[in-house]
Order: C-alpha cells, then sequence, then structure tokens
DNA sequence: GGAAAATGTCTATTGATATAGACAACCATA
DNA sequence: TATGGTTGTCTATATCAATAGACATTTTCC
C-alpha cells in the first residue's frame, strides 16, 4: 500500500486541499510537537500517496495562513498551533472562557442598530414578531486573531443604549451590568457546522472552504426572562467547546 | 452585481461542490418547502454567477446522494430533508434524544476488543495509562440512514462483557442496565468540527468533503466514578446539538 | 396541437489541478 | 570542505473543472 494517510480523488476538492487541512489539524492535535516541523515534503508525499508538488501546493497554502514557515535546507518549521477552549454552561462568558489560554481578548462592535424582531429572534427571545430589538454586530479576537463573528439581539425598550455600553465596556457582561443587569445565564445553545461563506472568510480571516463552529445561544436573567439571543460563528480550526453539565 | 449567492473561486474546492453544500442546506433549512423543488437550473446558475453545467454538476452530485430526484420537463425534486437534533445534558441518551425525530433507530456494533488504555483514554477515566479498557466501535442509524460513528472506552474490569450485552440491547443505556449499571449521568462533553476522513465517508455513506461533528463525551456513574469515554463523530448536514442548562 | 419551460446531451475551449523529472540553492554537520 | 538532506524553481504533459453555445426531449398548460 502506497499511502498510509488518504485522500479523496474526483471528489471537487483538490488534493492539496484536503492534505492542508489533514496538516493543519495534525499541527493542532501536537503531532509534530518533538521536532517542531512538518515531516520533509518527499516524506509527506509518500504517506499521501501523492506528488511532491501537490504537498508544496498544500504547505504553500499553510504558509500564507501563517501556520508554517519553509526554511529553504531546514525544513518547514510550525509557526502557530493553537485551538481555544470554550466552555459552555449555565456561567457561559466569552472573555471569562478564555482569559487563561490568549495574552489578550478583544471585542470590537462593527455596528449596532434598531430593528423589528424576525420570526427566528422573536422565538428565541420569547416576543412577538416584529418587536422592536437591538442587534449587535461583533468580532472576538484573541490574541489578536479573530476567534468569533457575532450577532446579537436583545429586547429593545430595556437595553436600549447596549451598543454604546458595549463598545464602552468591551464585554457584554459590563454592558449588561453598566444598564441594570447585574447576573445572567446562559439558558440553551445550539450547536451546528458549516462551510465558511465570503463575509465570514472576511471578518474572520478565514481561507475559502474553511470550516465554522456556529452556536445559536438564549441567555436569560435571573427570572428565566430572556436577555439576549446570539448566533456566533466560530472558527472551527481555533476552537473547541468543552460542555461541563 | 451578477450573483447574490456567492461562492468562492480557486480555493480548491470545486465551484459544483460548494454549489451542492450549500443547495443542501438550503433543502434542509427548509427553504424550498413550498414547491418541494429545487429551482430551476437556469435560475441557480443565475443566483451563484456560474454556468448552468456547473450547477447541473452539483445537482447531479446530491442525486447521487438521493437528496433530489431531475425529472426532464418537470424541475428537480426533493427527495429527502433532513436535520437530526441531539439535545445535550446530563440526562444525554442518544436513543431518547431522537426517537420522536425518526421512526426506526438502530444502533450496529463493528466491533469490539480489550486493549490497554493510551494516554488520552487513561485521562478521560482517570485511570493509569495502561490499564486494560474495553473498547467498542458503533455506528447509530435513524431511519436506515447512518447519523454517527462512535468510539467508546469501558474500564475492563467492570465492564467485561459489555460488547456482547450492547449486540444484545441495542443501547449503551440498556447495556449498562444488564451489567448492573441502572443509572449514569454525562460528565462532560467536548465538540469540534473537521473535514471528513475516508473512514468516516465510507462508514457513514458521505461525499469526501463532508464536514463532521466531532464528540468526546465522558459518562460517569452516579458517584462521579467514569463509566464510559467516546468519540463520537456526526455527519454535520444530518444534525444539530442542543445544549439545555 | 402548440408554446413555454424545464431537464438531457453534445461539441469545443480555457484555466486549474496533479504528475513527472531534473536540477539549483541552501543548511547542518561529519 | 565535502556530503546528505532539504526546499526552490523550471519544463512538460495529462486530467479535471468551468464556460459557452446549440439543440433534443419531456412535461405542463393554454
Amino acid at each position: 500500500m502506497a499511502g498510509i494517510k488518504q485522500v479523496q480523488r474526483q471528489t471537487g476538492v483538490a488534493l492539496w486541499r484536503q492534505i492542508a487541512d489533514r496538516i493543519r489539524e495534525a499541527i493542532s492535535r501536537g503531532a509534530y510537537d518533538e521536532t517542531g516541523m512538518v515531516p520533509p515534503e518527499t516524506v509527506l508525499a509518500l504517506q499521501f500517496g501523492v506528488n511532491r508538488h501537490t504537498v508544496r501546493s498544500a504547505l504553500a497554502a499553510l504558509a500564507q495562513e501563517g501556520i508554517v514557515r519553509a526554511v529553504q535546507g531546514r525544513g518547514t518549521l510550525i509557526e502557530r498551533k493553537e485551538r481555544l477552549n470554550f466552555p459552555i454552561s449555565r456561567r457561559t462568558r466569552f472573555t471569562d472562557g478564555i482569559r487563561d489560554q490568549a495574552r489578550e481578548t478583544r471585542a470590537l462592535l462593527l455596528g449596532h442598530a434598531e430593528e423589528e424582531a424576525d420570526a427566528e429572534v422573536a422565538r428565541w427571545l420569547h416576543l412577538k414578531p416584529g418587536t422592536p430589538v437591538i442587534r449587535l454586530e461583533t468580532v472576538r479576537e484573541a490574541d489578536k486573531r479573530p476567534v468569533s463573528r457575532a450577532t446579537s439581539w436583545f429586547p429593545a425598550p430595556r437595553f436600549a443604549g447596549i451598543g454604546e455600553a458595549y463598545r464602552m465596556a468591551g464585554s457584554i457582561t459590563k454592558a449588561f451590568a453598566a444598564l441594570g443587569l447585574s447576573d445572567y445565564v446562559r439558558a440553551t445553545t445550539e450547536i451546528t457546522a458549516a462551510h465558511a461563506d465570503s463575509a465570514d472568510i472576511a471578518d474572520l480571516g478565514l481561507t475559502p472552504g474553511a470550516i465554522l463552529l456556529i452556536t445559536k445561544a438564549m441567555n436569560t436573567d435571573l427570572d428565566g426572562e430572556p436577555v439576549q439571543y446570539s448566533i456566533s460563528r466560530f472558527a472551527a480550526d481555533r476552537v473547541q467547546f468543552t460542555i461541563e453539565s
């Protein structure tokens, strides 16, 4: 048998992309931690059962992502290796969850608007469709790398001004506090996966074809009243979720 | 602007595959429920900004999966449309979770073996590496369509014979009961996403390039003693997870 | 019956993907 | 400094992916 690590041909997914995905995953798994380098191109070509040029295309893509750096004569060095862990529980808070995993976290407010709740938002927030809600568009970063892109909705009269509060405070928890909500809990979380679309690629700095983990979450106040519904899109190769029950 | 629904070029993922993925997702979302048909090829070609032949390649792939069926002169009919929901909580049980969503569920035991715990398994089961454990390889189906592929480990002396018990009973819950464990709870669940490899493609009947949702879960008995560690791989276009806390 | 709308089939052309081989350039080290 | 191992570059060829256009075939509906 030629190649141990198998790739699929004639599937609409180029071999170099499949190989790039496999190597990226192996790096984040720590498979090459001993040397800090990817195996030589000729070895990878043998393992995957493809031509060396095909492996080079895959490594070029990973270099473009900043994951590896090829050095002539030496080998291909691993530059970055990461997968952030997000605990999901009743006390889920983005900032707390990754504080010990990244030196610096940052929240960017892309924009906010008041609008009428569509059917989906209304259902999650227990409102009637058409009720005014406030929508926030945010990007969250860890160590200057974008991690997630979120759209959040809040009941409008109650949380008027949350856009500005979020921009000032830099976190939902603090924005809530500024508006008089001292505590809240995660009520439900839905998780799915999909390919990144062009907007995700732009906002999260992804390569086309990348995978997203998508959460739809609803937070309530301590009386069980919905206070926030969020759709968050995470770069799947940078994160994992942990559910502690 | 030509196409509203955007696709990415020169990414290593063929346009026909991106379009197939988008249409599959739209079908499972219920976007075409009114007519029960996919829009005409010329309309899709315009929407995606590609040639009609490219759309035909995408639809041919979906027909191969049994999702649509083209009828000359009429259009392309939707044959199947599904996304199962899996509630995840302390009481997570596969069979209970989807009983009301599928007419028929089935569990297949691919094989079982006794082996020594590697570092990862040992860590999750709170054992020393090298301790004997029992490994089960299973595939779970809903309405005759494979939904997940799981590898599970159990502490060996305590659950000797769980392979046979599972084969007879058809569920972990019943197999545990047969071995004297009447109740258990989900302690932790980790969720990630990745591309399907060739083994997944074979076992789950996927098309290459498909996305997987992967869970790593640990169950304990009521004393908090680990009784099971499982890695499950779900076809992402067939399932979603719901976390109720 | 006839027109409109939809899928099916064919030919041709261009660019991306993958293979193959050869050799240059560079690094580490014996 | 010589050698082996590694990445970098070039040429050539075959196949897949995508576009373009034309026309056939089937269904629906007036």
